[in-house]
DNA sequence: CACTGTGAATACCTTCACAGCA
DNA sequence: TGCTGTGAAGGTATTCACAGTG
């Protein structure tokens, strides 16, 4: 029985992937020193309907007041746990093209407790390249990163032609989060979770959106 | 009855949004010179199961040949039309911080037939910029975009506090698909789709995946 | 009394199993 | 025979309706 475990009782995919947006949100309310919120209130600074924050919220266990709300900082805190934020997770770009470089410059990641610790490129004439403060490392300098920094999640900033190996020398290394940012579908062993998301997938879906409703000038 | 009803039979939102990814490994078919195609090896090459691939297809029709396969051409041109990619949809992208800087500067967009048509920011301090060989363009200009290049996508890479006026600008100008890179929920008007990808959270979920699997050291 | 927490109902998505066809 | 297309079954996610409680 490992002491993850005691976290981490099962909680639904679609859940797990809305408790971010519930942290910002209750993370903004602390802001303006509130203390105390509602499942409606919450759910409308999130974007959703206030029974499925419930719903969502009741995966972690009770931590609301009937008749009054949820404690802003309480719930913060075991959402925050739920997540497995507490510790930290160091994170390393692999790819210094230009999303590499802009997400190497973005300042949303520290705010929110990922620490970039290394940013990487497998071409040997970027290597050494200053970016946004940093020297870009070499691919082979993955496995001590992993074992002397705890190097835990990466980030492929890659071209599609490189990201599968770029993916396999982050697993070989040791790494068993990889956030994919090329168009491109990776293999990897089990145990080892990708999440990918792709720009162009995005624009298509909004252009099967948007073309129910933009056609029709065309009526006659 | 509009043009577009024609196309537009119900395809199932989780079917669309993986409707990109057939589109891709078509796409890398045809420029090997594949013909053919069976619903196991493109099922492969999208990431998915090959039952899921052929109820996909079922929506749009039925395009395969029992005890063949797909045609890859054919497949691929049917893939195009049920996304309304036959169309263009000139792209706008406001907030030239790293990210929209990053955003200007990538080729995917172009390559997959989104042409950005305008780079724009609210701070007359950075319009005016070169960006990505573009002049950055006022706010004030989205209306005329909109009129005269047929404007139809805002890509919103601003800093999270100014996203919901960016986006109010989109939607007054006539823009009805926005995607949003900044942390926040967006209110719009109904008939405008949103689709907010968000690193932070993406890096959050991965965190909740990692913990399963990262803390047993500790099994004493 | 107001608001949370939750079983039950519904809607949606995926997988199974196999019928249908070149 | 081999592979597609699909009804039916099984799961998962969301919404409803209301019981429970500070």
């Amino acid at each position: 029985m490992s002491a993850a475990a005691t976290t981490r009782r099962d909680i639904p995919d679609a859940s797990v992937a809305r408790l971010p947006g519930y942290l910002r949100a209750l993370t903004a309310l602390a802001r303006n020193d509130i203390a105390s919120v509602s499942s409606e209130e919450l759910a409308t600074a999130a974007g959703v309907s206030s029974t499925m924050l419930r719903k969502d919220l009741s995966h972690l266990g009770s931590y609301g007041v009937r008749g009054v709300g949820y404690d802003v900082e309480r719930l913060a805190s075991e959402i925050t746990t739920a997540l497995g934020l507490t510790q930290d997770w160091p994170v390393a770009i692999v790819g210094m093209g230009n999303l590499g470089r802009a997400l190497a410059a973005y300042r949303g990641f520290a705010e929110r407790g990922f620490r970039v610790i290394a940013l990487l490129d497998g071409d040997p004439r970027v290597v050494g390249d200053r970016v946004a403060g940093d020297v870009v490392r070499p691919m082979r300098d993955l496995p001590d990163l992993v074992v002397d920094h705890g190097l835990a999640i990466g980030v492929i900033a890659t071209p599609s032609a490189g990201a599968q190996e770029a993916c396999d020398d982050l697993v070989e290394a040791g790494v068993r989060s990889v956030l994919n940012f090329a168009p491109a579908v990776l293999s990897v062993p089990d145990g080892v979770v990708v999440r990918t998301v792709d720009l162009s997938t995005e624009l298509q879906i909004l252009a099967f959106h948007g073309q129910r409703v933009a056609a029709p000038e065309v009526v006659a």
